[in-house]
DNA sequence: TTTTTTGATTGATCTGGGTCAATGAAGCGA
DNA sequence: TCGCTTCATTGACCCAGATCAATCAAAAAA
């Protein structure tokens, strides 16, 4: 709750850190998707390539810039910041916040490896939200006036991503729900089902999930207090439902945690309305 | 709570309706409407035509349908519904919903006239949420492969549609940081400001604002309980803010209502964290 | 017109989860 | 290694807003 001095470009930083970084000893990751290109990403399925024909890739690869790497707590961009691209993760994983005037904190979001982040900034070219890596995190930069340009001669791509950008309206409409009609537990069964589920489509282990947020992260996002997380988290587990440890979550009973998703009404009849 | 019966094609409905009222006595509004094209709609500076030239519009207006006509209650679509066409709304007002299996439901949105709906169901060719109109309303319906192939076309189209878009996304970003952060009064006042200034952007009253939805729509909107909304409307008459009768609100103190939207800390120092 | 239904308001009471406070347990820089 | 800071857990208490219930008014049906 301290600096909000919109810098206009943390594009100067990020390369500045990149130069020192590669100067460093081992860091294969880097050096080898640097030389992929869309057509090769293992992301490609989830990602704007998806439904798009080879010669076509060539000409999205055009429009990606090199890739961005951004250490644990570094800013993709920040809350006000001119608006130059769009971004899609690659490896690691980010939140996403809106800070109000008053200082208090919203998370609206966690994006994980093929997932689109800074939509919200092309309705006034200008981010209003921060996007910081949650750990090392490499991201595919899509300058946009670029982006504009292939779209034109590639309809598909066009097409491709409104229907990514449709994908993010969705999830933001899940947050919304949980936030209005959740009770506390539910939110955490489905935010930790949800969390299992998109792992599974980056083909990770489903079961043992690894965090990269904290519990202040996960209570904020659930727009809970970080002291209910944890009892959540203790009461579930002494349910024998997961098994907790730190950073690391094992989904013990997926049948008991979807039934946790739903009202669980253990008792009445007729769902709360509220 | 009761019938969520999908049916594939509301628009058969919808046509029937419209041959019907076509038979009836004075409809004023539809006949003049009918004529109209996007380069002449009072919306055009709010919608989709905004900054684009006159050629263009031409082509715009090839792939807007003849517009639609819903009385209140009806659906322009239903939650599972397939997908084939965004809407604009054009007079009147709707709005979106989404109904869980447990059978509560969630009010994603209230719709003005300028505003796009239906862009959820881009993500996988099924409407997420289900429109319902809140009074008599006139759409213009954008059958989406013809805008697509109009895009194709026009580019500064695909642009603004994108910018629009982007538009949904932040509304629904303020919805998540009202859920997540705010306090009940706070957020019936910031849903009036909302209010008062799109219909400023409509050249309305921004001072008494016509609701055209119940308590229990706008108290479903903020994720609180009627009564709640309702004492909150009766303490905020008392102090003087609002003039309330039924449906119809006037801001007196518009200040007072801004200073209402914050975290309204009375004493406290440090902004609540939660 | 009267009856019925639906929407809105108000009061009394209860509770889920927030607040406050204390204690551990990592991680980290020096 | 030792403080120091940050993160996480747990307990005691409290309150904003939910629930339950009753009343009233408007609108729709009969």
């Amino acid at each position: 709750m301290v600096d909000l001095l919109f810098r206009s470009l943390d594009h100067t930083h990020a390369a500045e850190r990149a130069m020192k970084r590669s100067a460093l000893p081992f860091d294969p990751i880097d050096l080898h998707q640097l030389k992929r290109s869309c057509g090769h990403c293992a992301l490609s399925e989830l990602c704007l390539p998806a439904g798009i024909n080879q010669a076509d890739l060539e000409r999205l690869d055009t429009a990606v810039r090199d890739k961005r790497v951004l250490e644990r707590g570094d800013h993709l961009y920040r809350q006000g910041d001119a608006f130059h691209s769009l971004y899609v993760v690659r490896s690691g994983s980010l939140k996403t916040v809106v800070e109000s005037d008053e200082g208090d904190a919203q998370i609206l979001g966690f994006h994980l490896p093929g997932e689109l982040i800074g939509v919200d900034a092309l309705a006034n070219d200008h981010h209003l939200c921060a996007a910081e890596a949650l750990e090392r995190t490499s991201v595919c930069e899509l300058p946009y006036t670029q982006l504009q340009q292939v779209m034109t001669e590639v309809p598909s791509l066009q097409r491709q991503l409104m229907r990514v950008v449709s994908r993010e309206v969705v999830a933001e409409q899940r947050h919304l729900v949980m936030m209005g009609r959740q009770q506390a537990q539910e939110r955490l069964a489905i935010f930790l089902r949800s969390l299992s589920e998109r792992y599974g489509r980056l083909s990770r282990d489903t079961v043992t999930l690894t965090l990269t947020m904290s519990r202040y992260d996960i209570a904020n996002y659930l727009g809970l207090v970080v002291e209910t997380v944890s009892r959540l988290f203790t009461r579930m587990e002494a349910a024998g439902v997961l098994a907790v440890s730190r950073k690391t979550v094992s989904i013990l009973k997926p049948d008991l945690l979807a039934a946790m998703c739903g009202t669980q009404d253990s008792g009445k009849k007729e769902p709360t309305r509220r």
